[in-house]
DNA sequence: TTTAAATAATACATATAAGTAGTATTTAAA
DNA sequence: TTTAAATACTACTTATATGTATTATTTAAA
């Protein structure tokens, strides 16, 4: 029951991103300032940009910016970046299907609390997490 | 933000036992009636009643018994048994420490649904899980 | 047009969860 | 006391998540 590792490191990155609010960042830069390893965290950065969170400039003078404002970048976006999301809709017991018409006997239990969860995945944003301490890793 | 597999399987295990209401089952006949691989399962078993939730019995006549009554068996002790119940109190940021003191950004936001989870695990014991339905895997 | 500084893509390595196989031990009937 | 039927233990294999290394591509300055 845990957002996975990977994307942990993504809600990281954004948020220290939005937080000194720079144009440009190099991918050595972030690395630098938020000492995750090198290699993972630009694969991370490749897949924010592909999933158009971040974009990318190529070349010379390229780097990554944010696209949109942090009040508009959900963790839920992040998380689904990253991850398949699809496994956050699933039944708690593991049954092929969840819906109020197949539910199993934990489902009318479930729902709501997992309905929570996405939405608090929903409701906060990179400008609720972009505070001071979060960049103090 | 999902049981293991093999949390599950261990519910569903169980969740048979008790509903068929024999005081000892083989693991034989449990892997026959549930279809999970045989090796995989005994494992599981075993597993169980070193965490004391079923007893084994060993030599010629044995197998295994569930130990307490289904509605005293939560969802909670059998996570416990097989999984590290640590993680389930973890940060949802991955932050080392997660408390009222040392709180993240999104702690308090957190914090009152991940207490909603736990406590949908101990409010649900193999009572609630054991019907009909749950068995015709 | 060469070169340096950046991202992109691919392939490899490691750790953990999931699943399988084989051997050892226990027990009681034959 | 041998043997069959059960659980217990240990080691192996496979799949997935995590992390690392190498090479290719892009861009603009020198
Ligand atoms: S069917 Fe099991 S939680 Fe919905
Ligand atoms: S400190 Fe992050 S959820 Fe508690």
């Amino acid at each position: 029951m845990n957002l996975s590792n990977t994307a942990r490191y993504a809600i990281r990155v954004i948020s220290y991103m939005a937080y000194n609010k720079k144009e440009l960042y190099t991918a050595s830069e972030l690395v630098e300032a938020l000492q995750i390893s090198d290699k993972y965290l630009k694969r991370i950065l490749t897949t924010l940009s592909q999933h158009h969170i971040i974009r990318s400039i190529q070349g010379r003078h390229g780097g990554f910016a944010i696209t949109g404002r942090p009040e508009d970048i959900t963790i839920y976006d992040i998380v689904a970046a990253i991850e398949v999301i699809d496994k956050y809709y699933g039944c708690v017991l593991g049954f092929e299907v969840c819906s109020d018409e197949h539910p199993c006997a934990l489902h009318k239990k479930w729902a709501p609390i997992r309905d929570e969860l996405v939405q608090f995945l929903n409701n906060n944003t990179i400008a609720d997490v972009m505070t001071t301490e979060f960049n103090k890793f």
